[in-house]
DNA sequence: GACTCTATCTCGGTA
DNA sequence: TACCGAGGTAGAGTC
């Protein structure tokens, strides 16, 4: 990695083009080649910036990175103030947990934490326009469509819908019901999905990861 | 600006919890307070971080970084290799130019460019579902609802449709078409839109910019 | 390669 | 402050 300090203006043409005035920066250059400009300040998001794979050209007072795209960002130098470099060696990862994906192991596990009655169908289960995260049926035997995000925005009911209408082609399945399923179910997500005829809930993921599979049944 | 080169492990405990494993980073500690960890590849998004505002506790040998909603970012410091701190000083922000705010103000201008004989009635005309980005009448005075998108994607005219339905329901208005104007319109999104009844109209942002308001007369 | 969806999305605008 | 939408979204996974 290097990491350099210096006074320089920027300038990206791409898929917009973007301009940055003379002023004093980070300039870090990865082992992969990507190019990321920083200011002191404004999270960790660069001003501009260029991704691997691309080719840097240093032409000494500016340099000129391309990408296969035919991207370009140009860093002109006014002033170097400070150029270190440094070896990092492979980086062995972020393990996360808490994501999506554990919240969908959770409710397969506990359905009945969705609503209470509902079993277990499918999870993932595949359509034409990708898979469902869950599909299940309740105490009545209607089909329910669950839809589960961690953050319950307009999106996520749309997609729940086409996957509905595309559940209703095949007419095996009789009635079917759909639920929304989020952390927190944004407003103009909640009157979305009521005009669609959906229901949303709202689930607590600390409170779902402490549930033993057995402890709902005391109630 | 303070740029750490350090073997560490770090923790992030909040929105969700993630580990990383001991290995040499970068650690960038920005004027504003904010944290970033980065590994020598994998473009610009760091690994872990914390951003403004947030109170940074240097225990020596491990930080404990907290922000006003408690989530914690502890970085435990294992061997320092290098640590340098730089003044940068403000910086005079980024200009960009052809973002979809610029299109639809050029579309506002030009409506005709979308179709010709059509009149703005109102930018950003506000509804209980959002703003829709242009509301013009053609020169049969039907109402024409437009949305403009940089990226013609599926979603774009799920919102365009969204943004009918809720203005037939006023039934002042008459019959009422919709446009969805990008400068690609995706292949996907096309079909949609006319299995829909939308028309999809595809723009030049260049040729609109370069186009004075009396251009178009001469056409 | 194209498409899909997630994200500690980030960031900016606005009510 | 919370909500909402755009983004050079990036990045991962799938087909």
């Amino acid at each position: 990695m290097r990491l350099l300090i210096a006074r320089c203006s920027v300038d990206y043409a791409g898929r917009l083009a973007a301009h940055l005035p003379e002023a004093t920066r980070l300039i870090m250059v990865k082992a992969d080649g990507c190019v990321a400009i920083h200011a002191d300040g404004g999270a960790y998001k660069p001003l501009n910036w260029m991704n691997a794979p691309n080719t840097i050209t240093d032409n000494g007072d500016h340099w000129v990175i391309t990408n296969p795209k035919k991207e370009t960002l140009t860093i002109t130098l006014h002033e170097v103030i400070s150029d270190v470099e440094q070896e990092l060696g492979e980086d062995p990862g972020l393990q996360k947990d808490g994501v999506e994906a554990h919240l969908q192991e959770l409710l397969a596990a506990r359905p009945d934490a969705i609503e209470d009655g509902l079993t277990l169908v499918r999870r993932e289960y595949p359509t034409a326009i990708g898979p469902i995260d869950l599909v299940c049926r309740d105490d009545a035997n209607t089909v329910v469509a669950v839809e589960i995000k961690r953050r319950g925005d307009i999106d996520g009911v749309e997609q729940l819908a086409r996957y509905i209408e595309r559940l209703e082609l095949d007419s095996s399945l009789g009635m079917i019901r759909g639920v929304f399923v989020a952390q927190i179910v944004k407003p103009q997500a909640k009157v979305l999905a009521e005009s669609r005829g959906l229901r949303w809930v709202e689930v607590d993921y600390d409170e779902l990861r402490g549930m033993k599979p057995d402890d709902l049944r005391l109630f």
